[in-house]
DNA sequence: GCATTATTTCGACAATCGTCGAAACATCGG
DNA sequence: CCGATGTTTCGACGATTGTCGAAATAATGC
């Protein structure tokens, strides 16, 4: 992943509604969401979620694909899973002693929003 | 973390500078660098790079520490952590068949860039 | 082909962001 | 105290972003 790259996606995901479609379809898997699914829950007008989107999906985030007059939205998690490395690549200039910090897997599973609001 | 301090976070990675200032200070470590430093590799000057800082530490993302004449800013892992649970939390509605996909380990260690490129 | 449903494109507006020089502030050495 | 060094604050500017109604484009059923 390049740093433009990187920048796009996060910009992209730096919205409230943006990030909350992501998220939703995050959790809603490989089978994705429809447009009009996504804007019935976020209560947004048509033309304000396809701008949504559409900035996240040039920021290759998301993916499109029609099923007849519904368009499917899925999350691209390749992309996410890139993103998190970018972000935390080479930690502690890859120092072993850092595990705690740079990759607390234990912490990552389920219980991790309890650690990280122990900062 | 709640969506706004999410949101927060990823706003103020979403930029060129402030990602590089964001992954030097990661490679950094606990030690952390000074602003001198840091203007200087990336060649800005010192009022434009100090209000990147402070978009950094506002979110939460750094911390700053002053030694002396200079300021030390360093990565905050716990918000690091913090942000890239946010966004993979409950993946695939936490269906454990989707492992690949929602936390790749084997592949996000060292070789993740590769995959992320091959969505 | 025509009405219906689902979604996107267009356009215009206000609001926010990024840049950086000049001046101010903080700390140290003497 | 004073000069030097390191960093921040202030202010102004152009550029980008987010919003959403109205109209246009897809795909379906009859």
């Amino acid at each position: 992943m390049k740093a433009a790259d990187a920048v796009a996606a996060l910009a992209a995901l730096a919205h409230e509604y943006r990030l909350r479609i992501f998220r939703m379809l995050v959790e809603a898997g490989s089978e994705g969401l429809n447009a009009g699914t996504i804007a019935g829950r976020l209560k947004l007008p048509p033309s304000s979620l396809t701008f949504h989107l559409q900035q996240l999906h040039r920021a290759g985030l998301i993916t499109q694909e029609r099923n007849s007059r519904q368009l499917i939205y899925a999350a691209d998690f390749d992309a996410m899973n890139g993103l998190v490395s970018y972000l935390t690549e080479n930690c502690c200039g890859g120092a072993s002693s850092c595990s705690a910090a740079c990759a607390p897997e234990a912490a990552t599973k389920k219980t991790a929003k309890k650690s990280s609001k122990a900062a």
